[in-house]
DNA sequence: GTCTATATACGGATAGAC
DNA sequence: GTCTATCCGTATATAGAC
């Protein structure tokens, strides 16, 4: 690990981030982003000489980074897992009301722009999705399911809750959020 | 209704619902809809005077009444809401497998976008939304179940479907959905 | 590492002829 | 109803000084 840790570079990838997340891939400026960051003008194709796609490349794997580890920790807080996967919800729900910068979907915003116009970024947000699915899956395996109930229940679980976020965005109140949180123990509750 | 059947007009909208559809809003540029529609260049801002936004809402209209008669018609295909739902998410499989130009999510992919910048387009797309809640609530109403219970489970629904589409442009194939079909009756059997 | 200046393309939009 | 020409802003990206 070569990398250094550069305040310049690591406020661009952030910002970039943050700035996907509302306004998706072709909606985000380098000169929003400079701005917004307050990182030195002349820097952005210093630390990424690729530009736009090499920046969002990263700002993709760090939320990557950052949404994996927030769903990891929430569902460690329970040991059952549809107490686990409801709490989670709930925090969700909470955190977007919170709004803080929580608003927008994140991997979604992008990979529904860029998905049939570049591989590259698409891969990475396949991986991502992976990610997310497998923190639900290993969750549901660890309070006794089977690994093919795992994975289908992970897969529901992670189509659920970013469904629900594109309406939460769209009605601008986490009303759907709650409503997934209610269906959880239905879905959960059987051939275990 | 004093608009006329104007070919170009409708050309229009319908090639910027599908540009909409696969590349967003920033995405989509004036030229290449006139390119795609192979509408007359001049005529755009004649047709529509607001420009881009007046073009993006007529086809968010547009949109909305397809989709929404699409859900419609499938559904009552079959009597029981069980079937018809899970029936609806085999033929949304195939259509998406069919590629055509069904090939990106519709009205997300817009909302995610535009939904902290344009609150007219916002609103719109939470109207379409509403549409299509209510054609699965509607028939969850007709099979026995409660209001309640139906406003809930079609949110439920609604957000599974959209958030299985989003994995499956992901992902490039439709496995998300084909896992989404085989949750329904677990959601659905029960307090009816 | 960061700066300014600039190249070049494309975005949405308007004017005025036909 | 449609056409061409054009304005103007902004986009990404590069060059070269500091």
């Amino acid at each position: 690990m070569v990398k250094s840790n550069n305040t310049t570079r690591n406020k661009l990838i952030e910002t970039t981030g943050k700035l996907l997340q509302l306004h998706g891939y072709s909606g985000t400026g380098l000169n929003e982003i400079i701005k917004q960051s307050g990182a030195p003008k002349g820097s952005l194709y210093y630390h990424f000489p690729e530009g736009k796609e090499q920046l969002a490349y990263e700002a993709i794997e760090r939320t990557k980074e950052n949404v994996t580890n927030f769903i990891k920790d929430s569902l460690a807080r329970y040991d059952d897992p549809i107490e686990a996967i409801q709490n989670f919800i709930y925090d969700s729900a909470k955190r977007f009301e919170a709004d803080s910068y929580f608003n927008g979907v994140p991997i979604a915003n992008i990979v529904l722009e860029i998905s049939k116009t570049n591989d590259r970024l698409r891969e990475l947000c396949r991986k991502v999705f992976e990610s997310w699915h497998e923190a639900f899956a290993d969750k549901l395996k660890s309070g006794g399911y089977s690994d093919e109930e795992s994975w289908d229940l992970a897969m529901t679980i992670n189509a659920m809750i970013q469904g629900a976020f594109v309406i939460c965005l769209t009605r601008q109140d986490s009303k759907p959020l709650l409503v997934m949180a209610e269906q959880i123990p239905v879905m959960l509750i059987k051939g275990k």
